[in-house]
DNA sequence: CTGAAAGCGCTAACAT
DNA sequence: ATGTTAGCGCTTTCAG
């Protein structure tokens, strides 16, 4: 059995009081028995019990983080900021993976809620009214990442999707390209997939380039496979396209790796430009130009936000910047 | 303020007793007072606290995860199949990025015994004496993956790394290839990086084919950038070389990338197979030929080996199979 | 500066 | 079938 304060302050010689105190540095205990505790402490062991600390101080130390998937490429870089920033602050984190399953979500909420965390952050995924039901009767603090609602006032960290699509398509076209597609994720994704198709959509119209509708290869999702899958459709329908616009790096090395299938060349042929910078990117052959979004940063801005909220009850969502990343999927055209 | 048991009893009309009775559903309690309580409690909204749960049963249903690199191509796969697993069984889990750091691992280590944590797993690294003797304090089930212990009895779940490097390097062989190299990790590093070197030189020596140190080129770790320095090296030595065994689908990827750069074709030039399949390998052009590890399914194992420990207080090491998926990497001669 | 004692919310005997 | 009560290990008044 693991020794408790009860031990320490009998075989210290001392009450729990006093070992407590200095076990928190509270005021109260000279020099000469703080030697005593500590040394006793040590000597026997002793690790105070956080679950039982939690039980008075009415916390747990935690915050919860949901995800529709914790294998994805994009996860794993905003878990590493989360976890990062929550450690920093003192507070562990436990991860659930939801798999995007609304039942599966409601249990994990519900668990978290009995775990008492301090807060939540929740990543990727639309908050529906039962969720944010959930989240009202935890009455702790909830952040959005990568995601936001429009019907719930959730502060939300995430970068302006609209503009990003924007930045891509106009690099496209200062780099001389006048026929452009986009390999869209899933249109009915009212974040990640509606609002990248606009910002495309206005940075053709602004530059007096032809836009419609089939210009747009829609997906179910925004996978490697769903690449594979949009590019030989899109270019069948326009043949005359020189630039794409992924709207995300999965899709954009999917439809290089079907390009090379066909024995169209990147960028010589057809330039591709994608979205999210992740590590996989780099990787590419030819590097894949894309748009940067600070996935780390990310995840330590909610985690800094979950911990605002629990002192302040106010925090602001925010909207971080994204930027290009150039590398070698665009070609200038002369 | 979240209702208590005390809240429910109060407005049911009846002893905590009872309500603890069936919320946890032990004999005691008439089918009247059931529906009662149940409904009260849903009335109420009460939400059984976990944290009191805890300290009562001396548990915290919590299991902790320690990994060198959270957002590691590799360490998410696995992280996926524990979480699953755990949380099949009712546990939840907490990961920590130890960063491969020797403090910061013992923090962790400290601050998962305080949390009373009900078992723990440990990605990847190598376990040193300070953390043997943290985790025999701590009195949990500890197993280690992806990795093992020559000097502590830990039971661990990896795969066979010698016998899949020979696995790797006679596919190489097989497929007609006499004139073999190989692109090391770190070869200080006893486990990926020693035995897969083994692996490599006995099935060159076994099918009497040539083989000398300068035939692999060592790197200090196993990533991208590692692949992409030690291809030049190696070729720049064994020019005649043409099949590789990379130790990792990253090295791999990045060899790729350095032969693209020199005009060396991949599988016509030289032919490559790599280790781990990571999500990455398919991605690759062409699509790598590698040893498969089931990350995923030694996450679940893990779990239930601490599980079995908890129980049984004995759980044998699994030495999980590994498997060769053949892509496009690997050229068959003649 | 130090100790006694009252909880935190729950489970598990032990009564009834 | 149901209630009473003693903790689980700790923090925090409140007294001294």
């Amino acid at each position: 059995m693991n020794p408790t304060i009860q031990d320490v302050a009998k075989a210290a010689n001392v009450s729990i009081a006093t070992v407590s105190r200095v076990l928190n540095n509270q005021p109260g205990f000279s020099q000469k028995t703080k030697q005593r505790v500590l040394q006793t402490i040590e000597e026997l062991g002793y690790q105070p019990n956080a679950i039982a600390r939690g039980l008075v101080n009415r916390n747990s130390g935690t915050i919860g983080v949901l995800f529709p998937s914790v294998s994805g490429l994009l996860s794993s870089e905003v878990l590493h900021g989360i976890e990062a920033r929550a450690n920093e602050e003192g507070y562990s984190v436990i991860v659930c993976n939801t798999a995007a399953d609304h039942e599966k979500t409601l249990r994990y909420i519900q668990l978290l809620s009995e775990k008492r965390v301090d807060g939540l952050v929740f990543v990727s995924e639309e908050v529906d009214e039962e969720y944010y039901k959930a989240f009202q009767r935890m009455g702790v603090p909830v952040v959005l990442v990568l995601t936001q609602s429009y019907k719930y006032p959730l502060p939300y960290v995430k970068v302006d999707d609209s503009h990003a699509a924007y930045t891509a398509t106009s690099y496209l076209i200062d780099s001389g390209h006048k026929r452009i597609g986009m390999l869209s994720g899933n249109p009915n994704d009212l974040l990640a997939g509606r609002t990248r198709i606009e910002g495309f959509k206005r940075a053709l119209l602004e530059a007096e380039l032809p836009y419609s509708e089939s210009l747009v290869e829609n997906q179910n999702s925004f996978t490697y496979e769903d690449g594979i899958n949009s590019l030989p459709r899109l270019l069948e329908r326009h043949p005359e396209i020189t630039g794409i616009f992924a709207a995300s790096d999965e899709i954009a090395i999917g439809a290089i790796s079907a390009a090379y299938k066909l024995g169209i060349r990147i960028p010589e042929d057809i330039s591709i430009i994608g979205y999210d910078n992740l590590k996989l990117s780099e990787m590419s052959i030819p590097p894949l130009t894309t748009i940067a979004q600070p996935f780390q940063r990310m995840g330590e801005k909610a985690i800094e936000m979950v911990l605002t909220i629990k002192n302040d009850k106010q925090a602001e969502s925010s909207v971080m910047p994204h930027h290009l990343v150039e590398r070698e999927s665009v070609k200038k055209i002369k």
